[in-house]
DNA sequence: GATGAATGAGAGTTCATTCAT
DNA sequence: GATGAATGAACTCTCATTCAT
């Protein structure tokens, strides 16, 4: 039945996080996962063409059909793109911040790996980033987003402020929430470094 | 000789640099970088630890002595906490922008290690991590830069945000020179995604 | 139904004379088989004991009824023993001319099994060279041919050169049609390397 | 040293031949010819790029350079074609009747080998065939071989038949020394089966 | 100090065979 | 009878590391 193989399938991924998150990526051996997933290593190749394979179709799911998508949704009623932004944030922390075996596949381990990996990760960042970049060109069009800044170099902002705070938190000891850190890089993103009214960036 | 050992170390940081940037980390042999280096096998063994320690004392000689080590000179004698920002902003763009190779590996490759390696790069992070941190307080004090984020949370951003813009032009085509990011990144720095006096953060 | 039984038996042999002349038998998988027949893999089990079993099935089935069978009565009818050699070699070579498939089976994949599967072909082949060498033996006693050589080297020569050409016509590109080469194998057969009434053997 | 390098090499041949020939080509790992040259597995990989390279290898040094070298030079002071296929009748029967492990591989298990494998033995056959079909064609222009029947398919006889005779000796008890089958082979490729002076072929 | 041949643990992967459905 | 998902033994091959020279 389709249901079963879904099923299974669902059962390798699932052993996958968690053998990747705790042994990273190249330690993981498939034997490894097949012995947590309670199945036979052959059997994991029915489902997936290699470890490569399942690296690619977790970050996949994960990130282009499910979080991206989440974030989508999520903006879609905000017109003034500066609460698009919070809610993009809110999303982007309290995301990550639910699934602490995900988060360290996705922003540790799945940048341990070759190339080919990485290659088949792009649709799923590229998607989120196209997301990030029409919230900033929105604002710009609205006037309320500075234009002399790309809205390319704007997402590069943005992302990288984002995910060194997830990676921080998941390398820590995570003893703080990580959406608490809504606050602190939206305010950042909105007004940069200055004191509010009193200073100004030379 | 001290000299000699000294002489010898370097040859085979050096070939493992251009080495785990061509072939990536795992895709490193002792072989293939004994080779490059002209040298025996065995004698990579006489200089190191094993694979991982090449790549621990490549981080740290590059990242504590020279990066950070340049980083902390070029500030010294900014007051301005602004200034400094901008000038250690100008450091990371151009020591990056240098050397590829290097670049590839800090970047990339560095970070397809394991838990061990990671370890043994953090006291280079840290040193550049505090730097910001140093220069973002000063900010605070000089009344310029805003106080309810703290600084730990800035450094985030800075560092989230330059490392982000590194990453995306190794991987790129490299048609731009890093250098021209300094202006971009600090101006979203200083005063954020806001439209200059025009707008507000709601 | 024993009807049916055969039936399906068939098929399978069928497509596993296609599977080991495409991709040999050690890259012949039963699924592989299995898939061409329009069966399941658990099925090729209820008609065969394994991957060995199918080959000597199908080169007994092939060699030992249909083959011998067929060159048996072909030259039944013949009295001089000469006669008869002439319609074992039109056989031989019309018999391997017709179906490629088959013939690169016999020649080429029936030889890269295992001792355990040469066992199952012998009786076959067995059965070929009684009919060969009781020709031979005829002829012995019609005074045509030399009694000193024995039936059984003879034979070898015989069998030899006919396999050789089969195998070399498998091998190539198959410009020319295998039939043709009754005439030279008989010659040489009958009157050797001489020149008809000019030389002698020394 | 290069001396070392070659003794190495030509142990690992001496037991893969050996192992081949109890076991098989497809039953021999390199776990096996590794064990029997009383060497690492690992090994066995500095000297061949895999399994079929070491019967390439094998098949080659026998039949290219050794066995053809051997014939070619046994035959070079015969002027009479009759003679010098005598001569090579003789050298095929000692060479592989010296060493019945070499016959062994040579003779089944080279056969049991992919596309591959075969590719990288027919330099040596086609050296060996062409020494045949000089011999022959030496023959027709000194008048004392048929014309009517081309070279190429009187070598297709000749080693058809001396192959057969190897096989079939391999195959066997081994009672009786290959040496002896020079004679009745050398009648038949000269005289065919004919009884001398008696008969014709009809 | 320098070498590089040798090692063997351990990874990925295939596939004949079984058996619950 | 028919199926094909599941299995796990067994294979090939790589490469960090050692050590006799």
């Amino acid at each position: 039945m389709s249901k079963r193989n879904g099923d299974k399938k669902e059962i390798i991924l699932e052993a996958a996080k968690i053998v990747f998150a705790e042994s990273g990526y190249h330690g993981a051996s498939i034997s490894k996962i097949a012995k947590r997933a309670g199945i036979g290593d052959g059997t994991v190749y029915l489902y997936f063409k290699n470890k490569e394979d399942i690296l690619i179709t977790l970050f996949h799911d994960t990130i282009h059909n499910k979080f991206a998508e989440q974030v989508e949704q999520a903006i879609r009623y905000y017109d003034d793109a500066r609460l698009a932004l919070l809610e993009l944030v809110r999303n982007h922390f309290d995301f990550f911040g639910r699934d602490i075996h995900l988060s360290r596949v996705i922003q540790i381990e799945s940048r341990q790996s070759e190339q080919n990996v990485r290659e088949g990760m792009k649709p799923g960042i590229q998607k989120y980033f196209r997301i990030i970049e029409s919230v900033v060109e929105r604002g710009q069009e609205q006037g309320h987003f500075r234009k002399d800044v790309s809205s390319r170099n704007s997402r590069k902002m943005i992302f990288g402020t984002l995910d060194e705070m997830v990676t921080s938190w998941v390398l820590s000891t995570k003893e703080y929430p990580l959406i608490q850190m809504v606050e602190p890089a939206y305010k950042l993103f909105i007004q940069g470094l200055l004191e509010c009214g009193k200073s100004d960036g030379i």
